[in-house]
RNA sequence: GUCGCAGUAGCCCAGUUGGAUAGAGCAACGGUCUUCUAAACCGUAGGUCGAGAGUUCGAGUCUCUCCUGCGACACCA
């Protein structure tokens, strides 16, 4: 595949001569016009103005009377820039070449080198509801971890899940005062909560339920049967359930390694800060000084001697390094911790634990409602399988308006609803908090899921209609204007990829798909693609490669792409 | 108070890392289905890019000051 960008440079470099300006210079300065009509791509003369001392404008027209337009179609001054002018057929030639040999395997680089990347995501507490505040990190995280495969990284996506802790003691308690088995086995989520509530409410008069709940906490510590076998099955239920949203949402983990899993690696965690000489104390409680980061002291140990959340986190790093020698070492968590993030580097770096300095923490926005937080507590929650629900209700509505012989309704209703929801979360950069209005999710028109979906569900409809046609060895002299944006956005999707990964932003690949469905659909509105014998392969060659880019866009960002809706 | 993130059309957001006339979507108004799926396409209208200064040939983009909103600031996770 030729680097076009890189052609441009070439001929601009020999038009100014050696010596003025540096090859890597060039190669940056060279743009692509905003309005396509100006040209493929550009060189802007500023740079050479001073160099030359003549006006940029000038030093334009000198550049153009040297260049020979050999494999351009032409190349013309306007103002201060040359502007470059691609061979279109030649160009078009070249990428649907390289799209429908490599199908969905196109823009798939190597530049990861198999290197293992654990992903923190999505961590759910047990025996609580997965809200829209969930969504965030499970989709994000399963996004990243498709872009990284996609670049050749190897992901592992971990739930970490809230599965211990003091609130344990408490809910053994109030099940057995209140529960009952066959509610929870029946509702699981719902009850356990309803327990977990109960109690907060009877300990405001019953203060001796509080030290029930610490004795059923240390006995759950120490291996006692009846609490052990209480957790593992309030654990399992509420695993369970989760997963039948995760399924919904096509997410799957490859580890579910919580906060109970870490639980016995802690005192190891004590021990080396204490080799390290790390450990201070500091108000009755143990610290690391992080003054040298310029960052507050992470507290350690709690005066009482109980750890934290960075004892479990620093456990967890420590683990994934032995385990798995990971390239990148990731954390998919909301933007409010960010500075909590940098502490937990900081130690890492001073316990010297090899993968710190590619420990990156992967934020965004918050979801609020009326500019507000969610908490379970001020009752602004928002359950995320009711969100789904309502989105694939609407989706089959849709459908049986829209295609009421389609088969497998509900199936492709369900790709287009929860399609509709993890492209809403995607589409804009991710540090961008979301004031959730259910209305807004459920958006089927504009730069939506189901719009690229239903753009791709277009092409393929186009492609049923001629059975013969073959990619394979199907004409992809394709001459034809109105198809150029097209073949150019086709031409980006390796960089775009690469682009995604470096920023860990799933919403490039979103806002690509859109440009290119786009794209697409004017050239759809505008050009009859079966109708001009002559023409019709290489029509079908372009239209097979939007539906594969579409499809592969999709499945990066974890959205189905239905063959028909 | 200190630090972080954000402020672009009525609403929600892009803006190719400093370049050409600031762009989409939603909402509004008007047009396009006997012809490849109208979840689409085309058009009209809508702007002091929070405010001010600075850097430069050139600033929505970089620097500084201020304003507004959100978040974080050790014994929660």
């Amino acid at each position: 595949m030729t680097d076009y960008k890189q052609q441009v440079a070439d001929t601009i470099k020999q038009a100014i001569g050696d010596g003025v300006l540096d090859d890597a210079v060039i190669f940056d300065k060279i743009e692509r016009p905003k309005n396509s009509k100006m040209g493929d791509f550009a060189f802007p003369a500023f740079v050479l103005s001073k160099v030359f001392k003549k006006a940029p404008q000038a030093i334009a027209e000198e550049l153009v009377g040297k260049i020979n337009g050999d494999g351009y179609e032409k190349v013309v001054a306007t103002g201060p820039y040359v502007n470059f002018f691609l061979s279109k057929p030649e160009y078009s030639k070249n990428v649907l070449e390289t799209v429908l040999a490599e199908k969905g395997n196109y823009g798939q680089n190597q530049d990861g080198q198999n290197g293992n990347v654990p992903i923190d995501m999505s961590s759910p507490n047990i025996a609580k509801p997965i809200s829209m505040g969930h969504l965030r990190s499970t989709v994000i995280g399963n996004s990243v971890a498709n872009i990284l495969a996609k670049n050749g990284y190897h992901p592992i996506k971990d739930n970490h899940l809230g599965d211990w802790g003091t609130q344990f003691g408490k809910l053994i308690t109030a099940y057995l005062k209140w529960g009952n088995e066959e509610d929870v086995k029946r509702d699981p989520i719902n009850y356990l909560v309803k327990y977990y509530v109960r109690f907060h409410k009877e300990d405001v008069d019953h203060p001796e339920l509080d030290d029930e709940a610490r004795e059923w906490f240390s006995k759950l510590e120490h291996g006692d049967e009846q609490a052990i076998n209480l957790w593992k099955w309030f654990r399992s239920v509420s695993l369970e359930a989760f997963n039948q949203i995760y399924a919904k949402l096509g997410v799957s983990f490859d580890t579910y390694n919580g906060e109970a899993f870490y639980n016995d690696k802690m005192p190891e965690v004590i021990e080396l800060l204490k080799q390290k000489h790390l450990l201070k104390e500091s108000q009755g409680a143990q610290i690391v000084d992080l003054s040298k980061y310029d960052l507050n002291p992470a507290l350690i140990l709690k005066s009482d001697g109980a750890s934290l959340y960075i004892t479990r986190d620093i456990a967890t790093a420590i683990y994934r390094d032995r385990e798995y020698h990971p390239a990148m070492n990731l954390y998919v968590v909301g933007s409010e911790q960010t500075y909590y993030f940098k502490q937990l580097k900081a130690v890492l770096e001073e316990m010297g634990v090899p993968s710190a300095k590619n420990l990156h923490h992967i934020p965004f926005g918050l979801i609020t409602v009326n500019g507000k937080k969610l908490s379970t507590r001020s009752g602004r929650i928002i359950l995320l399988d009711e969100v789904l629900n309502d989105s694939i209700a609407l989706a089959k509505k849709q459908i049986e308006e829209k295609n009421p012989n389609l088969p497998d309704k509900d199936k492709v209703a369900q790709e287009v609803g929860v399609g509709a929801i993890i492209f809403g979360d995607l589409k804009n950069d991710k540090m961008d908090s979301i004031n959730f209005v259910l209305e807004e999710q459920l958006r089927f028109e504009g730069e939506t899921g189901p719009y690229v979906q239903y753009s791709r569900v277009r092409a393929e409809s186009i492609l049923r209609k001629v059975p013969d046609f073959d990619p394979e060895t199907s004409s992809r002299d394709l001459d034809d204007p109105e198809a150029w944006e097209i073949v150019k956005l086709l031409n980006d999707f390796p960089t775009i990829v690469k682009t995604a990964c470096a920023e860990f932003e799933p919403s490039v690949i979103a806002k690509y798909s859109l440009r290119l469905a786009k794209a697409f659909n004017k050239y759809y509105a505008h050009t009859r693609i079966l109708d001009d014998v002559a023409q019709r392969d290489a029509r079908l060659s372009l239209v097979k490669s939007v539906s594969i880019v579409l499809k592969e866009s999709l499945r990066l960002l974890g959205v189905k792409s239905p063959d028909e809706m």
